[in-house]
DNA sequence: ACTTAAGCGAGACGGTACGTCTCGTCTTAAC
DNA sequence: GTTAAGACGAGACGTACCGTCTCGCTTAAGT
């Protein structure tokens, strides 16, 4: 993710350090959170030198993403015929995603550095909200044409009034989701 | 604001300085944001020396808090006897807050130390969602009781839809907020 | 030698530290000479902090030379009466100087900043050179008046012959000094 | 001129390559001194790699001495018939030597090395000074024995008298050579 | 009017982290 | 087997802030 052409010339990058250094951000984002992690903490940890992380990851934000990899997907809502079936699980998609340690911990540092280093939420939204935007955004369009949602639907808006209450709940308030949220949000969205 | 009790011996805090430090905290703070607020900066700025702050103001939190004062305040929803008409006006009362620049800058400075510095969350909580919130809550309750909310109704949940979709748009996405968010998102609540 | 006006205000510089890192300064020039002396293995010599040394000593020549102190002086020319005597002690003075260990690694040290920092060379000769140049430079006036040199005799180039002569045999040529060698210096000078 | 058996097989060493560096590191001398001659800089300037340069000069000292060349001879003192003449044209060698940037440049870095680095030290005595100072030295002797110098003459003194002394007027105190040096300098060995 | 506790400014202290530069070595593909 | 390219671990650089700690000076309330 980082490296854009893997130019063939020189010596290789070394893949036991790379990844030596990626399972200590890792750890050390979710010992200690994102205020602690330092470049020096982390080559520490990797038992590295400093240099070495900078030469691959030169902002705290491209390392932190590149750390994160996978573990920070939300995933893709599916189409399963259902208007309700697939906004449910939608929403659970979102809530189980927000209600892992890492995405938070990941989600604030992206908002920690919002105005600072806006390519890093640029990153993280590509990476993990597009996808499961675009496809609950496709969900809700099925849900109008089928007559589920009225044709005026604000698909954007609902979107919004989704992630935005889930990040309110499982995020600021934390408090621990529940079978009842993605229900409730459901009914808020569908039954009117 | 910070000390307990002022003791009544010795000099007496310098106001000017002490209104010197808060104005350069506000300065800073909406010139170049949270992550460039250095105590160093504050007090060559208030042209005072980094004691005199520490003195007044033990962490960067209770500084921005007193700094922001009553520019983040959020204010209280009336009880105009109509439903719709009180929600209308909390809505409208949180995206005024949340587009105001300072109210921006400091909800995003709370949320990156949520687990860093989780008094400086319950302080802004304090001082500026909570008015709000349990006289929007007092709204909702005085809906239910009217009928036009269904007794059932899960109060504090809609209040994180409110205060979700608002934030989301008005302070994640940035979207300028219109007319139109308000009453979309009271009839969310109240249409069904 | 390092503050100019050592200011009333504030926290006094800590003694027991500033001695501690002059000390250090000293034992790496003595044990591992100038390009071993890092500010870092200053600091960790003296136990204290690599910002405290650069806070008293803001670049490595002035630490150098304040460390060296008086052990890098060379001493001034007495008027004993005698021109031979005097000249002869004046040589003395220098050999002996320049046989010192710290005379020489701070010499060169000196030298090899000569175009890179040349107040340090500057420094040096005041505090050194200078002094003993300019009463050599007396006794050998004295000489003159007195017939026991040619009244066209050119000071300076004979004291470039003295220092130069001195510098190349004893710091260059690493020749222990004799007693020998004053004296085949001082009858060069006098006898023609 | 640096490694022992240049080897038959594989590929030759690129001559071209080879010469841009000595180019590179002749440049840098004479533009911004020893100090700033890092391996990483001439390479940049030899558009080469790093690795190339450390293969054919594993230290500093070699590449400097190798690319300064011949630039930093002195020459050999001729054999006229005249013990004056010669010794005016050895001392105007000297001091036409020792004027030239790149050889004050070159002995300055010598001599701040002098404890670091010997062998630096050493290839340029034999290299430059001394083929000038054992054809010197044969000039004095004629001398002596033509009667010009007393019979006790002690010629490696006067070596170091003339060296010590062009070394410091043209060096260290920076002082253009004039024809008046030479002069005094011979009269100064001489006439006595 | 005099004492005196506290605030103020200045600045030193030990410390952490920064991001950069240079080192000398190592590893690879290409020639 | 050299060359260009570039990664590697290491170490030092000089700077920015941190939060704490003396200091001498100032100020006003309480005696």
């Amino acid at each position: 993710m980082t490296d854009r052409q893997p130019s063939r010339r020189g010596r290789p990058r070394d893949k036991r350090t790379h990844d030596a250094v990626l399972a200590a951000t890792r750890a050390i984002l979710l010992e200690h959170g994102y205020p602690a992690l330092t470049i020096e903490a982390v080559a520490a940890r990797a038992e590295t030198a400093r240099t070495t992380v900078y030469r691959s990851w030169p902002t705290k934000g491209e390392l932190v993403l590149d750390a994160a990899g996978d573990d920070i997907a939300i995933g893709v809502v599916p189409d399963t015929g259902s208007t309700r079936g697939d906004l449910e699980i939608a929403v659970r998609q979102l809530t189980e995603a927000f209600s892992r340690r890492i995405v938070a911990i990941v989600m604030l540092a992206v908002i920690a550095n919002l105005d600072d280093d806006p390519s890093m939420a640029r990153t993280f939204r590509d990476k993990t909200v597009y996808p499961w935007r675009s496809s609950a955004a496709a969900a809700l369009e099925r849900g109008v044409a089928r007559g589920d949602l009225p044709a005026e639907t604000d698909v954007q808006f609902l979107l919004d009034v989704i992630v935005g209450t889930v990040f309110q709940r499982t995020v600021i308030n934390a408090i621990p989701a529940t079978d009842g949220l993605p229900a409730a949000i459901v009914d808020l969205v569908l039954d009117r």
